[in-house]
DNA sequence: CGAGCTGTTGACATTGCTCAAATTTCGTGG
DNA sequence: CCACGAAATTTGAGCAATGTCAACAGCTCG
C-alpha cells in the first residue's frame, strides 16, 4: 500500500518537516533545523486493522508514534478478561516501558501508520536533545492525570455516567474546538465496553437508552450525534 | 513536634545528606556534592493524621517529599462519591500538576512529614541538573504503570480478587524483600473501599471471609498475616 | 465509664452480568 | 448492484455479585 519500494525520496507525510501530528508529538521538541537527525532515526509501518503491534511483556525495541489510525492499549488477566486502558490517536506517544518490556499491549483499531524509532535512538534524542525529555514528561504528565480520571471513571461511575463521560471525552479530544456535535468510534462495543469495565450487552443497552431518551441519535454503531451538547453534559454531571 | 525553632542546626533527619528516603525520592538525582543547593530549596512541614495537604484545583506553589507517614490521593465527583488514586509512602513524589493545579487531592493519612519545594525551586533544579529530569521521567513511568494496573483491578477484577491483589501488592512494596509476611493497613476500610471501587461492606465482608478460608489472619483491622504466602499468591491468580 | 467513631454483620434491593436468541451491519463474490 | 454469510450488535429473561440500609460490636479517648 505504501509506495517505499522505489528510489523515489519519502512521500510527504513520511516528512518529519510536513508531518501532520508533529505539533502533538515528541517531535515538537525538536527545533525544525535538527529534522534531518529525527528523520535518520524513524521509520514508518502500516498496521491492518486488528492487527497486534507488541504485546505485554514482550522486550522493547521499538517506540513508536502514530501517524494515522487509532490503537487500543491494553492488559490482560491469566483467564482472558481484558482491560482496555486506553485508545491513542494520531500524535499519541506509544510504548510505554518497565524493565525492558512494554507494560502493555498494542493493536491496531483500523488501519494504522506508525512511525517508528528504536529505543537506542529514543535514548540519543534525549541525551542530545534536553528538551525532547522535557516534551516527554509533559506528556507523561498529562497521560497520568488522564489515569486517574479513568480510575475515578471505572471505580466510582455508573454505565450510564461511563458511556456519558465517554463520549463527552472524545468529542472534547477528537474536536478540542468543540465544534463538531458528533463523534466517531471505530473501536468494537467489545472494546468500549472493556475501557469501561462493563460488558458489551450493557454498552449497548446504555447507548440504546441514551437514544431512547434522546440524548443521542446512532445513525449506525460507529457514529454518535449529540443533537444537545449542554443537556449532554448536563446528564453526565449529574448521574 | 518539630524541633526547628531554636538556633540548632537541623535535626539529621532534616539533613539531605542522612535523609531515610533521599534512594526513593528524586533526590537521588542529585550528587552529593550539590546537598547543600538542595536543602537550602527545601523545607519541612507536619501534617496531622486526617489533614488536608491540598486539594484539587488548588493553584499548586509547592510539590513535596515524603518524609515520613502515609498519604492518600483522591479524586471526588460533584456529589462527594470518591476515588482514592494511590497511598503513597515515604519517598514518594507528590504534587501533579495540570494547568497549573493539583490534578488530585491529598490528605495525611496518619501524623506525615513532607520535605517542601516552591515549584520555582523544582524548576530551576530541573534546568540546572538534567539527571533529575531523568529521573522525574522514571519516576512518572513507574507510577503510569501502576496506574494501568490499578485500572485493571478496577475494571475486571471481583471484590475478593481486589482485595487480594491490594494485600499482595502492599506486601511487595513495603518490604520488597519479600521478608516480612504481614502488611500494616493504616488506612480505614473507608480508604480502602474508595482505592478499590467497593463499599466499606463490601471491604469487610471480604476481610472475613479470607480470615475464614485461613488466607489470612487479622489480629486486628490494621494488621494482616500472610500464614501462607503462596496459597495467598496462588488464590490472588485464580479467582 | 460513657460517647462516638470505626468496623462488622445481617437482610434486602439493585445494578450490571450471563446465557440465549433475534437482528443488523458489512464484506465478499456473483 | 445485489445476494449471501459471517460477524457485530441489540434485545430478552433470569441471576449473582455487590450495594444499601440498619443494627450491633469493639476500641479509643475524654
Amino acid at each position: 500500500m505504501t509506495d517505499t519500494s522505489n528510489a523515489v525520496p519519502k512521500p510527504s507525510h513520511h516528512r518529519c518537516e510536513t508531518c501532520d501530528v508533529r505539533h502533538r508529538a515528541i517531535c515538537a521538541a525538536v527545533d525544525a533545523e535538527h529534522n534531518d537527525r529525527l528523520e535518520a532515526l524513524v521509520s514508518h509501518h502500516d498496521y491492518a486493522p486488528g492487527q497486534v503491534i507488541f504485546e505485554e511483556g514482550d522486550p522493547a525495541e521499538y517506540v513508536f508514534n502514530i501517524s494515522q489510525g487509532e490503537v487500543r492499549l491494553y492488559k490482560l488477566l491469566p483467564d482472558g478478561r481484558r482491560q482496555v486502558t486506553g485508545f491513542l490517536i494520531p500524535g499519541d506517544f506509544l510504548g510505554l516501558i518497565t524493565d525492558g518490556a512494554y507494560a502493555y499491549g498494542a493493536e491496531a483499531i483500523g488501519p494504522v501508520e506508525l512511525c517508528c524509532m528504536r529505543l537506542s535512538g529514543l535514548e540519543r534524542l534525549l541525551s542530545d536533545m534536553p528538551p525532547v525529555r522535557e516534551r516527554l514528561l509533559d506528556m507523561s504528565r498529562d497521560e497520568l492525570a488522564a489515569a486517574q480520571e479513568q480510575m475515578l471513571l471505572l471505580g466510582r461511575k455508573s454505565a450510564r455516567e461511563k458511556i456519558l463521560s465517554f463520549l463527552l471525552y472524545r468529542q472534547r479530544h477528537l474536536d478540542p474546538t468543540g465544534r463538531d456535535a458528533s463523534v466517531d468510534l471505530p473501536m468494537s462495543r467489545t472494546d468500549i465496553a472493556d475501557y469501561l469495565g462493563l460488558t458489551i450487552e450493557t454498552v449497548s443497552r446504555t447507548f440504546t437508552a441514551l437514544r431512547d431518551e434522546g440524548l443521542i441519535e446512532l445513525p449506525n454503531p460507529h457514529h454518535v450525534i449529540f443533537p444537545d451538547m449542554d443537556a449532554v453534559r448536563d446528564a453526565a454531571e449529574a448521574a
